[in-house]
DNA sequence: CTCCTGTCCTGCCGGC
DNA sequence: TGCCGGCAGGACAGGA
């Protein structure tokens, strides 16, 4: 999925398109999501202004006239379509949900794996809501710095890449960009998350901030099936160091090594075990 | 508390 | 060509 630099590109697309248009209406084709739709959502969203759009972590808010919140998460798969007035939208296989605005904008949300998620929540209460409750802190805000992140590792023997997942401890990185970050940091994903020094940790939220950074610069990334949301490809020249280049030499040619590949809680880890200590 | 496993779902790719 | 297993960007529940 879309972990944080691509839902902002959404973000920002949505922003566009939608902001202070009413919606007209919405269809909803499928509300069995993983967390299914509520099935007055459309009913509660017909007629309402978009005043705001926000985004926390991988979490996408609409902030709405008539105290309502939408909460929306793309999930693995999910992907976000706007299509300009003009334009006629061919109905796609998994569009799930259809929304039309007053300027006749079209925003859709197609996602094969329904991991996605969406639901309606009060505009000044959505931080009360479960996925937010425990959430850490946004990693390209103030409030995100070496110390903070060393003391929320405390006492997490779990390996730094597994740690770096938890949204509890930082929000919005996925599995690639915690690859990439460990690897700009030269930290090895199988130390212990306590373990880090300050120096270390430091480097970390330094590394982190950066490479969500330059994803969101240049467009969010583009990987397999991932869509800027007018439709158009993302940059095909944007790559990334380590992430799904298993075997390829390290991007740091001084120290000669492959990338490797190991699975960590389930999922693929990519690093330098030269790079990375 | 932390941590580990399994699960939700479809699509795609590689091997036979 | 087709079938099958493995894997995929996430998050949660349940149990140790």
């Amino acid at each position: 999925m879309p972990e944080l630099p691509e839902v902002e590109i959404v973000r920002r697309g949505l922003e566009q398109a939608l902001l202070q248009q009413s919606i007209k209406h919405v269809e909803i084709s499928r509300y069995d999501l993983r967390v299914p739709i509520p099935p007055d959502f459309a009913t509660l969203v017909a007629g309402r202004r978009i005043e705001k759009i926000q985004r926390r972590g991988k979490y996408i808010i609409m902030i709405m006239d008539g105290a309502h919140a939408a909460v929306w998460h793309l999930g693995m798969s999910g992907r976000v379509y706007i299509h300009p007035a003009d334009m006629v939208p061919e109905r796609l296989k998994h569009d799930h949900v259809v929304m039309h605005a007053a300027n006749d904008t079209c925003v859709v949300f197609n996602d094969p794996r329904r991991f996605g998620m969406l639901y309606l929540s009060n505009a000044s209460a959505w931080e009360k809501e479960k996925p937010f409750v425990n959430m850490g802190p946004e990693p390209l805000g103030n409030s995100f710095n070496g110390p903070v992140l060393q003391e929320r590792l405390k006492g997490r023997r779990t390996p730094i890449k597994v740690a770096l997942l938890d949204q509890a401890i930082v929000a919005g990185v996925g599995n690639i960009y915690a690859c990439e970050a460990l690897y700009e940091a030269g930290i090895n994903p199988q130390r212990p998350a306590c373990d880090l020094d300050t120096a270390e940790t430091d480097a970390l939220a330094r590394a982190v901030k950066l490479v969500l950074e330059r994803a969101i610069a240049a467009g969010g990334s583009t990987l397999k099936d991932y869509h800027h949301t007018d439709g158009t490809l993302g940059y095909f020249q944007y790559h990334f160091s380590v992430y799904d280049r298993e075997g390829d030499p390290c991007p740091d040619c001084s120290c000669r090594e492959k990338v490797q590949r190991i699975v960590q809680a389930g999922r693929s880890t990519f690093y330098c075990k030269k790079r990375q200590k």
